[in-house]
RNA sequence: GGUCCUGUAGCCGAGUGGUUAGGCACCGGUCUGCAAAACCGUCUACAGCGGUUCGAAUCCGCUCGGGACCUCCA
């Protein structure tokens, strides 16, 4: 199949081709976790559309090198604990190793983003193991005269790197209203300009995260470790850069930076961006103290929350928005999400139990076209779903005998499902698969065989009671034309 | 204040200058001992006001509302 596969790019604004530098080698970066706190919503929507992303290239015969940081040194506070790094910080309230604090967390990411069904990247390195490198490209913007010391501490010049490069291209930003903007910091007097960023940053005494550097006792500044991880596991240039809307200033507009100074050239050919999760119209964020985490979404511990929701609903719900967009969590559009997935997941398990005929109704080949135009169109996954959901809506009529599709045309519905249900869409059925173990199945073919028998003698009041019963311990039984089916609930 | 995004039916969410998005909910029907599921059908839309156009919900302008970034944040 001949794919055209377009994406957005931030830095154009527009929808571009996606022809790699190196086909058919794909280079992703995608700026990961913090790990100082639990996971929480926000975390899965990048998590789960650079997975997307990360799927569609690979099932498009991509060979794909995804790394995706961690970032457990190097972030700057700047309220009361001015100054101070956020893992050493919570590392002295809890009395443990910093470093003991960010595997902590760090297990917690993978344990949620696995429940997600989020692929891990192929490389996944951590800020505080490249300190060398970051330090390296700090020598090497200083060298290039674009880096100067202040006071222990470096900072990247913003107005000298103005006057021959364009400074905001990628965040639309132009540096004169950024200074009128810019607010009061800690350490802006060590500035030459309020703009300028940190390189490296002298450790104030009771920092505990500190490495030692040809300028003082330290740490790197917040966008050194994606420009140094960046290039050293996917090369100078590589073709997508990822993360979140947020991050696309200042930290990404930095990088761009970073690299074009220490390399001479910018660091990615496509910038994609995730838009924002909100709750009751606002951002969802750890800041802002309105977060719910992924593990009291799978529990349903949270206030806020009327039920569980599991981990499939949650990557179902985020993909039935476009990435682009923000989506707005609401218990009511979960629930909806909830049973819509299971009405798909469902379908897909009838498809090998369809009986073929000699003529299809339904073009199939028509289907598949259309969902890889959507995903061909910057991974329009909302499109793709309410394509296979005409899939759902032809899987039923034909077991209903509503309409008919040849062996064939079973084969090719079987395929797109698997193809883009469960490995492009990453869904997959959470129940315990009914028939794998044989004793339950056993058991419970023996209680519907009893009903069967109540049925033909019209006890309806025993018939209904095993319904009912095995309901209670969340077997779900349905009467079909040929007997009755059981499957397990929520 | 600056930069930018956005406003779609009861809810969530796509999309497009002229033709059904989709899901959930609701209502009617088919099927069923009853359920459930499924299928068929119906019903609620494009914030407001102007403009461009043969035609705009889709393009432009203004007004009003919501949001993001400008500070660590996915």
């Amino acid at each position: 199949m001949n794919h055209q596969l377009f994406v957005y790019n931030t830095l154009t604004r527009k929808k571009e081709l996606f022809e790699p530098i190196n086909n058919p080698f794909v280079g992703m970066y995608v700026c990961g976790p913090t790990v100082y706190g639990d996971p929480h919503l926000g975390h899965a929507r990048p998590g789960i559309t650079f997975d997307l992303i990360f799927r569609y290239l690979v099932h498009l015969g991509y060979k794909v090198r995804y790394v995706r940081n961690i970032t457990d040194v190097g972030h700057l506070e700047n309220d009361a604990d001015e100054g101070e790094d956020k893992i050493a910080k919570k590392a002295r309230i809890d009395q443990l190793e910093p470093m003991e604090v960010a595997q902590y967390y760090l297990d917690r990411y993978h344990f949620a983003m696995d429940k997600l069904n989020v692929r891990r990247p192929s490389i996944e390195p951590r800020a505080s193991g490249h300190i060398i490198e970051q330090m390296e490209i700090v020598q090497k913007i200083i060298d290039a005269g674009y880096g100067y010391e202040s006071n222990g501490s470096i900072y990247f010049d913003i107005a000298k790197y103005n006057e021959k490069f364009q400074y905001g291209k990628l965040s639309g930003r132009v540096l004169d209203d950024l200074l009128a903007t810019t607010r009061e910091l800690d350490g802006q007097e060590e500035k030459h300009n309020s703009a300028d960023f940190a390189l490296w940053k002298k450790a104030s005494p009771e920092h505990i995260m500190r490495w030692n550097s040809p300028w003082s006792i330290g740490f790197p500044g917040w966008h050194l470790e994606c420009t140094a991880m960046g290039n050293k596991y996917l090369g100078e240039t590589f073709d997508i850069h990822g993360g979140g809307m947020d991050l696309l200033f200042p930290h990404h507009e930095s990088e761009i930076c970073q690299s074009n100074v220490a390399f001479g050239h910018e660091p990615a050919k496509y910038w994609i961006h995730n838009n924002m999760i909100t709750i009751n119209g606002q951002k969802m964020g750890k800041s802002l103290g309105n977060f719910i985490t992924l593990n009291e979404f799978f529990d349903g511990s949270h206030p806020s929350l009327t039920q569980a929701y599991s981990p499939m609903t949650i990557r179902f719900f985020i993909l039935q928005a476009h990435y682009r967009s923000t989506v707005d969590f609401s218990n009511e559009a979960l629930q909806a999400a909830e049973k819509g997935m299971k009405k798909l997941l469902m379908a897909q398990n009838l498809i090998p139990k369809l009986k073929s005929s000699a003529q299809s109704t339904e073009n199939i080949k028509e289907l598949q076209q259309k969902l890889y135009d959507a995903l061909d169109d910057d991974f329009n996954s909302p499109i793709a779903i309410a394509h296979l959901f005409d899939g759902v809506r032809i899987i039923n009529s034909v077991k209903d005998g509503k309409a008919s599709l040849t062996e064939e045309d079973i084969e090719l519905l079987k395929q797109l499902f698997e193809s883009f249900v469960s490995d492009i869409l990453g869904l997959k059925s959470e129940e315990a698969a009914s028939g794998s173990d044989e004793m339950l199945n056993g058991v419970i073919q023996m209680l519907i065989d009893l009903r069967q028998q109540a049925k033909m003698d019209k006890d309806w009041a025993k018939s209904d009671k095993i319904r009912d019963e095995l309901k209670n311990i969340n077997v779900i039984l349905k009467d079909t034309k040929e007997g009755a089916e059981w499957s397990i609930g929520e």
